[in-house]
DNA sequence: TCAATCACG
DNA sequence: ACGTACGTGATTGAG
């Protein structure tokens, strides 16, 4: 390990306020008050034992008078700051002998305040080459953040706590931790009643100092910024530069950091529990031993199981090729600098006893030594599909007959539970309490790394549970095999027209303020369109159109567009909303955000999620490519802005019907089947079946009720719902849902099956074993059990399609690996039921038999014909 | 942070 | 008397 010592200076007054509002009335058998003290204990004997310092000390407030730099000021400064409360004082002295027992210094300088004297100590820290933690409940403290000072916010509640290191600070705020002070002064702060710029909030501040990097950047540019913020700027200027002076933390306070007489080595454990006796904090001793007796830096994690015992205690090894695990499983762990995964910091190496950290500037440089290390090697990882991503980057190349995806595994075996991150798993499966505020990020990694191994063998033995392992294989066979996939696809992106883009969105532009004055016009007042409440208000208060009684769960009548559809007609204002919710939505969900996210590579790279949908659907994020519009006119115009590269040419291949064909296979429908198999339009056979007219008489409208039938059944649809989504009448609902399942007996009973099967084996299955667990079919409360049903009727036909879409995808690359050409065809998009891929134009064609010839002929066992149609274009739209 | 709305299959 | 179609993700307004 390393050298470097590391110092905790605790904010005394903070944490002890904490606990005496924490504990109220605390106090011993003599009647003592101790609540405040109580509470500076407990998180005493935690720092020592979670954060194992060598040095601490502990820094007070003068009472507020004594703070006259500040009041000179702004005399107002902490106005409204209510007087310590009686049993305040009586405590102080108690909590003097208890910092003597610690042998913690304390320090308290006129006209300095506390966090003054805490940013004095971590510079002077810094310059030695301590480490800093701080710890205390006042967020003005992030200022001292730097690569040596991190900051614990004590927030409301005993254990809410939040670390903070620069990085946290600037992913939370968006931020650089110089800018802090600045943001302060722009937004002001009621608690210490500071009055920032009045009319600026949070978002602005950050706006503005991302624009212009600072308070001086933004007053030198002010003639850039325009309209109100600029008139409250230059309003508030001299508020903003006065609230500078307050919030910024004066770092010359005249206090020694005199590390001799903070160091813990001095602590005497005999003399604490004196104290702590004394005080009748009984559970606090009882911890003590426990407390004192740990000294590594590193502390072991607490584990349950003892055959792990030898390879808890991690160290961080700096050859990475000592590494070779004695039973041909490594860990391979990820630590990313942001939430999304996009910025890799470094890699882990672990065989459970020991482990390599790789940076990740080096990753490139030991591309060749990782991958001898892991070849051969069972790799564990969390969200592999994230991880290679970046492992490509560096040219090193993984294995995925060799993987084992903690991520995966854990959801196909229980998609249900809640916290399915590494911490939540380890707290479902292994008992053991992993808090991430506590453990430094830096080491974080190591304990999850440790944790997985932990974790893998308890889904190995899961998938393998049922004697089939049906599971197991279809783990192996289907979502592991796809995960390369889907991250090529991701690392490939699609491409987009921005010039498409801008034009749409001036078009847009014109077309809804056109709108608004109209419906300004006939609302004779001009009000918010996008709010429900002020639309309800407009349209059936004033215009006192009728409200079909549907309200929402806040009491306000509800403006869903199929309340509109029935108003249609009433009022011409109607249709203009219509409209204007179609061009807003498209404006701000699709026109106008999508070019921003474009990459430098002209891109647009979204992200498959495999862990979200409790059927094996896939879902897509950042951004979702999943739902961009093609129902309307207006809305597949915006398809005509995703395109293929120049020379390049888009080919799709979509299922047809697709999961009305799996529901005739789960319910072996052997009439259905047949139709399918021989191209008779399913919809028009219904119709003709539960109408009793022959095929060449059904009618538009028959046609139209028998298809919503046929779909409404994959979900387990009511009369009632069926009613109010085709216009029929209650009764004729009901009538036609008879006579349709007199037809279909096989799919009455498919739905008898599932709806039995979740109840007596508690989940339900696809037709390659996916599970989806089914508790609440139990459940006591009508709707929750209904919708319970519902769900599990469901699963096996929209999970089938999904299993069957991933070896689809999964056969098609390694036929597209194989292309004899330089630039090879390139999956880009799964939307479900279809398949994008980018290919050179000469090769579209052939590229489109083979796609078809793949996916109809992906699963030969399946008694039905699938279907496939192929399109080819220069533009999605054009498909 | 939640509810409402609406985009997709 | 209930409450009424499955699976998602993004944006907006409002408390």
């Amino acid at each position: 390990m390393s050298e470097t010592k590391r110092l905790v200076i605790i904010d005394g007054k903070s944490v002890f306020y904490r606990g005496y509002f924490a504990m109220p009335g605390l106090s011993t058998s003599e009647g003592t008050p101790t609540g405040g003290v109580y509470g500076f204990a407990v998180m005493a004997l935690e720092v020592i034992k979670r954060l194992k310092p060598d040095y601490v000390c502990v820094a007070w407030d003068k009472p507020k008078t004594n703070i006259r730099r500040r009041l000179e000021i702004y005399p107002e400064y902490k106005a409204g700051r209510k007087p310590p409360p009686p049993d305040f004082y009586i405590q102080i002295p108690i909590l003097h002998e208890l910092l003597r027992a610690f042998n913690w210094p304390l320090y308290e300088v006129d006209d300095y305040e506390a966090d003054d004297i805490m940013a004095t100590l971590a510079s002077k820290a810094e310059k030695e080459g301590v480490e800093t933690i701080l710890i205390s409940s006042d967020l003005d403290m992030l200022q001292c953040l730097s690569p040596k000072t991190s900051y614990y916010v004590l927030k409301s509640g005993l254990s809410n706590i939040e670390h903070y290191y620069p990085q946290e600070f600037e992913q939370k705020y968006g931020l650089k931790v110089e800018q802090f002070v600045d943001l302060k002064s722009l937004k002001g702060d009621s608690s210490d009643n500071i009055p920032g710029v009045p009319g600026i909030g949070e978002k602005g501040a950050v706006d503005l100092l991302n624009r212009y990097g600072s308070l001086d950047g933004i007053y030198e540019n002010l003639w850039q910024i325009t309209g109100a913020m600029a008139k409250k700027l230059e309003q508030g200027k001299e508020l903003a530069y006065m609230s500078k002076e307050l919030v910024v933390l004066k770092r010359d306070a005249p206090v020694p950091l005199d590390l001799k007489h903070m160091d813990m080595a001095n602590l005497d454990p005999h003399a604490v529990e004196d104290v702590l006796r004394k005080l009748e904090f009984r559970s606090l001793v009882r911890q003590l031993p426990d407390v004192m007796k740990t000294s590594s830096k590193l502390p072991a994690m607490n584990s349950p199981e003892k055959e792990q015992t030898k390879s808890q205690g991690i160290e961080s090894v700096e050859v990475v090729d000592t590494l070779k695990s004695e039973n041909d499983k490594l860990v391979l762990h990820a630590r990313y600098a942001d939430k999304a995964k996009k910025e890799l910091v470094e890699i882990i190496i672990s065989d459970g006893l020991k482990a390599s950290v790789v940076s990740v500037g080096e990753l490139t440089k030991k591309a060749s030594k990782i991958s001898e290390i892991l070849k051969g090697e069972i790799v564990i990882a969390y969200d592999s599909k994230a991880l290679v991503k970046h492992l490509w980057k560096a040219k090193i190349d993984l294995d995925f007959n060799k993987v084992f995806d903690i991520q995966i595994a854990s959801f196909m075996v229980n998609s249900l539970v809640r916290d399915q991150s590494i911490i939540g798993l380890a707290r479902s499966y292994l008992d053991l309490e992993l808090e991430a505020e506590i453990v430094e990020p830096q080491k974080m990694a190591l304990y999850e790394a440790s944790v997985l191994l932990r974790l893998y063998k308890i889904f190995e033995r899961e998938l393998n549970q049922q004697e089939s392992a049906k599971l197991y294989k279809l783990y192996r066979d289907v979502e592991i095999p796809s995960i390369p996939v889907l991250a090529s696809m991701e690392e490939f992106g699609m491409l987009l027209d921005l010039d498409h883009f801008k034009k749409m969105s001036q078009k847009l532009e014109g077309q809804i303020s056109d709108l608004e004055q109209t419906i300004y016009g006939y609302a004779d007042e001009e009000f918010n369109i996008s709010s429900p409440q002020q639309l309800a208000g407009v349209l059936f208060e004033k215009l006192g159109l009728p409200t079909f009684g549907k309200k929402g769960k806040n009491g306000a009548y509800s403006t869903a567009v199929d309340v509109l559809d029935k108003l249609a007609e009433a009022h011409p204002i109607i249709d203009c909303i219509r409209s204007y919710r179609e061009l807003t939505k498209l404006k701000s969900t699709y026109v106008d955000p999508l070019p921003l996210l474009v990459e430098p590579d002209g891109r647009l790279h979204t992200t498959f999620n495999m862990t979200t949908a409790q059927t094996g659907r896939l879902s897509s994020v950042d951004p979702n490519l999943q739902n961009i519009p093609v129902r309307t006119e207006m809305g597949r115009l915006i398809r005509d802005g995703f395109i293929a590269d120049a020379g390049s040419t888009l080919v799709s291949a979509d299922y047809s019907q697709f999961e009305l064909r799996l529901a005739a296979v789960l319910a072996d429908d052997t009439d259905m089947i047949e139709a399918f198999n021989s191209d008779i339009d399913i919809h028009i056979l219904t119709a003709s079946q539960v109408f009793g007219v022959a095929l060449e008489d059904v009618t538009k409208e028959m046609r139209y009720a028998a298809k919503a039938v046929n779909f409404g059944i994959l979900y387990g649809q009511t009369p009632h719902g069926l009613a109010a989504g085709t216009g029929m009448s209650f009764g004729e609902a009901k009538d036609f849902i008879d006579r349709y399942f007199a037809q279909r007996a096989p799919l009455l009973n498919y739905i008898e099956r599932t709806k039995h099967q979740a109840i007596s084996d508690g989940y339900v299955e696809t037709f390659y074993g996916r599970r989806r667990l089914t508790p609440d079919v139990k459940s006591s409360n009508y709707a929750v059990r209904e919708a319970a049903f519902r769900q599990a009727i469901n699963m096996p036909i929209q999970g089938t399609e999904a299993d069957l879409m991933k070896m689809a995808m999964i056969e098609l690359e390694i036929e597209l690996k194989k292309w004899p050409t330089e630039n090879k065809p390139r999956q880009v998009l799964q939307v479900h039921d279809s398949i994008l891929v980018e290919c050179q134009t000469a090769d579209a064609q052939v590229v489109g038999d083979m796609m078809c010839e793949i996916m109809e002929k992906i699963a030969p066992d399946l008694p039905i014909k699938l279907k496939v149609d192929i399109h080819i274009g220069q533009k999605w739209g054009e498909l």
